[in-house]
DNA sequence: CTTTCTAGCGAAATCGATTTCGTCAGCGCG
DNA sequence: CGCGCTGACGAAATCGATTTCGCTAGAAAG
């Protein structure tokens, strides 16, 4: 039994319409009115009920996280990425409404959007592109303002927050080509899609541009469904007959795993190999050597995400929106100038 | 506009009031009907209203997670803790709900209890005693089910989920003893009440079972105001008459740095003195030495978390639930045999 | 055959706000 | 004086579901 609009109205003696206009500073409400509502809304600690607002405005000031990922897999990520969002919709007295146990669910995603409990999503991972684009379409059906995060989407409709992984992947090999590498490994992950793509395709004219032939047998595909893929891959590279002098490793926990596993094969790192991750979020300077990463914002990229979301709510049906994040090479001491000519 | 409860009826030809009835199974509707009904439903895509279920039932189905608490400081704790939440809530139909702007404002609470956009509230992180005591008292006031989050509230009246942490430091305490050690240093945080308090007996009880004698200046009051705390309490501990041979910090983070001191300095760990931190969620085993910790399983908590709340909801103004959760001592490579007799 | 019950349904009230529209007093102006 | 206008307010509709209560037809009971 908390406070209604009607008791306020019957305490102060006018209409609920008059005291729900003062407190929305309608300009039909005398200002001394105005005062005089605002001053009881104060002293009686008044809120008004979020479900009738929600009920008759047709809106609910909140925007959904639907986690389209196993969340174990992501909780690095996670951990900025939420908060990142939260403070920016809070900023704009939105809230956010966590949907994590909907992976790949489309008819979940459907409620969703019937039930009208958000007035945006944003999602988490887009799923392979084709379903990524029915997601889309059956969310703009809905007339759901949504957003994907954290990989570009390869469609002009499609709004989308991601980095650049393009760019990344050039940072680094170039970081490591001025080390003096020309044999660089480079694995892949291609159930990433997009991500895996760019990063390749950065990788690529890193080497282009210094004159490096492009060598196939110096790209390992991981095999993520192994358990121990890390090991895989490593395996993979020193096996080769002239191995590589440094390697890319596709995340950071690989490159870490990579790295004991060089210790234990008595590599000196980066003295005889230098090994670099990608993705750093956390722990990457805690490593012996520390790990040379590449950095991604999440938070930034919460924070955009909120934002496009925000103006695609307000623009009803405008353009999509996209963002491309330049994302920052941190070069630390698992690479280091290339000692084997 | 989605399809509303009216638009079913009309085409089912009955009325809105007995398609709910049907959708809510309830007995004063025939089975031909209510089958009907869900068939429709199906074919449509049916979902009803939130706003419109949450003004009538006068509840949302959701609770909130209001973080009080500098988010870049739990961040890791955070990482594992909403998702904790956010499953097991999942599991009985109930969504999350983020609040972190709210540090410490009692304010920001009562509006939103006010405003019964959630069902029951989850503290993470109470204020000093008082301020936690008036806060759950507002909270009772308007009828809100909340529970504190991962520290004991020294009040019989107050639900909440800690750790237990005399059981914790008792056990790394009593690692330390197995290993030889008699000198034992301890760093303490004061201003994180019961926690601090809390281990600080469990480090007590560890040592008088094994008749070793309490010696004050072997605890070490870190002062986290200051920047680099980790540094000055490590260097207090090291300029002692007589150092300790191992040393409990009060956190990871700050056990981590003291690895990095001490080789610096030139000691080795853990011939030459042991190092063990406490809090361990990531990161431990990463280092070299890998970390000795005792580690609280933050998903736990607040698993545990929502099954209070959901019960507090249901049992409404049942008694207080209380629980403290058994921790994991992970003995690793940073502490070792006491070889300084 | 009348009365009583019950199963099944619908009309209408309700939740608590916002919004539309109408009313009315007072004012200025010709 | 009559007219229109404006400023300030309130009555009532509205959002879309749930719930209460009453009604009716047919079965069961007498």
């Amino acid at each position: 039994m908390p406070i209604t609009i009607e008791d306020l109205a019957n305490k102060l003696g006018v209409s609920p319409s008059t005291v729900s206009k003062a407190l929305n500073d309608r300009d039909d409400v005398s200002l001394r009115t105005k005062e005089r509502v605002r001053k009881t809304v104060r002293e009686l600690g008044y809120q008004p009920s979020a479900a009738a607002r929600n009920l008759r405005r047709q809106r609910t000031d909140k925007i959904g996280l639907v986690v389209n990922y196993p969340i174990h897999m992501v909780r690095d990520f996670l951990a900025e990425l939420i908060p990142g969002i939260a403070a920016r919709a809070e900023q704009s007295e939105y809230h956010l409404i966590l949907y994590t146990a909907m992976a790949r669910n489309a008819e979940r995603i459907k409620s969703l959007c019937r039930s009208r409990e958000v007035d945006g999503i944003i999602v988490a991972w887009p799923p392979r592109a084709s379903e990524t684009v029915a997601l889309s379409q059956l969310m703009t059906q809905e007339d759901m303002p949504h957003v994907f995060l954290p990989r570009r989407v390869p469609h002009d409709e499609i709004s989308f927050v991601a980095a650049d992984h393009v760019g990344g992947a050039k940072a680094l090999t170039q970081h490591l080509i001025d080390l003096g590498h020309r044999r660089i490994g480079f694995e892949r992950l291609p159930e990433v899609y997009e991500t895996d793509h760019d990063r390749h395709a950065g990788y690529v004219q890193a080497l282009a541009a210094a004159g490096i032939d492009y060598q196939p047998d110096l790209v390992v595909s991981a095999d993520s469904s192994a358990v121990d893929y890390a090991t895989r891959s490593f395996k993979t590279f020193s096996s080769l007959p002239e191995p590589p002098t440094a390697i890319l490793f596709f995340t950071d926990p690989v490159a870490i795993r990579a790295l004991s596993l060089a210790r234990q094969t008595g590599l000196r790192v980066p003295q005889e190999l230098s090994i670099a991750g990608y993705d750093g979020i956390l722990s990457s300077g805690v490593t012996e050597p520390a790990l040379t990463t590449v950095w991604q914002s999440a938070a930034e990229m919460g924070r955009l995400a909120v934002e496009s979301l925000l103006q695609l709510i307000s623009d009803h049906r405008g353009a999509p929106i996209q963002h491309t994040l330049p994302v920052k090479l941190f070069a630390r001491a698992s690479t280091g100038p290339n000692l084997r000519g």
